[in-house]
DNA sequence: TTCTTAGATAAGAATGATTCCTATATAAGA
DNA sequence: TCTTATATAGGAATCATTCTTATCTAAGAA
């Protein structure tokens, strides 16, 4: 997705964070980067135009993000981190065989989960998300 | 889960494995120690008894074992990995303020997500293995 | 606008989980 | 018992991430 200056440094703002350069070129970066890019795809992407970023300030930046809101962490098998700018309900396909992984948006089935989870009531357990793993392959080999 | 040491044994002899007592050690940690144990747990339970096994073994042969189907690993927020000896089908909760993760075993659940995108066909798309992540918290806070 | 300062960043060292390397050991079939 | 493909020990190396500290700056106050 791409989004205006003017939305990110609002997105920033509604979070309650500073608005500082850094954090707008890493919040673009994830949005403009999509699927799911680990951090060093972010510093990678931010360094063509702004050489100087630190790369400790990427991560930090990151969790700030998460914390606030903004990003999603999305868990892998492998050792890198991965992000994701969009907040809205959707679950994930992870190709068996490579590092893709997919959006899936589908809300049938999340008032299908939701209505099953409403009756159904884990005891001890406040549910705030329910994120499926879909895991397999894409019968096609491309990106 | 409590396994005889015959039935470790056969475990992996039937994943086609080599039996040594490094693998017999490991295997064996990963169902005593239950509830998603990460490598190091792996390490620090088996020192006791096995004080000279290699870190690296342990590393290595979680990932053999991994590929044979004899673990599963568990995706994460954090750095480290999680195992998982459990090979039903079955769901993970994730409490959102500690490490802690339970499992969710729901037949009903499984049919319904089958039944589900059975229907509902992914194009492109060969589903193996289907894991929800449900976050949340623990109203008790205990372990 | 300028001042102030809590909070943010740069730079690079440190950490910690995991992987790699290679000499040695061993499971298990012949 | 022999053979050898495979596994392990031991320790160095890697690499994602975190930490530390000096410096800088966003943004509210004056
Ligand atoms: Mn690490
Ligand atoms: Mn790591
Ligand atoms: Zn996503
Ligand atoms: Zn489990």
């Amino acid at each position: 997705m791409k989004l205006s200056s003017e939305q990110i440094k609002q997105k920033l703002k509604d979070a309650g964070l500073r608005v500082t350069p850094q954090r707008h070129a890493i919040l673009e970066a994830v949005y403009t980067l999509g699927n799911h890019p680990s951090a060093e795809q972010v510093i990678d992407f931010i360094r063509v135009r702004y050489p100087g970023i630190a790369t400790g300030t990427v991560y930090n930046v990151l969790d700030v993000m998460v914390e606030s809101g903004l990003v999603k962490r999305v868990k892998t098998d492998k050792d890198a981190m991965r992000y994701d700018a969009i907040m809205n309900r959707h679950h994930h396909i992870y190709c068996a065989e490579s590092d893709r992984i997919e959006d899936y948006f589908d809300e049938e089935l999340d008032e299908l989960l939701q209505a099953y989870f409403r009756k159904k009531k884990l005891q001890d357990f406040k549910i705030e998300d329910i994120i499926l793993q879909i895991k397999g392959n894409f019968n096609d080999n491309s990106e």
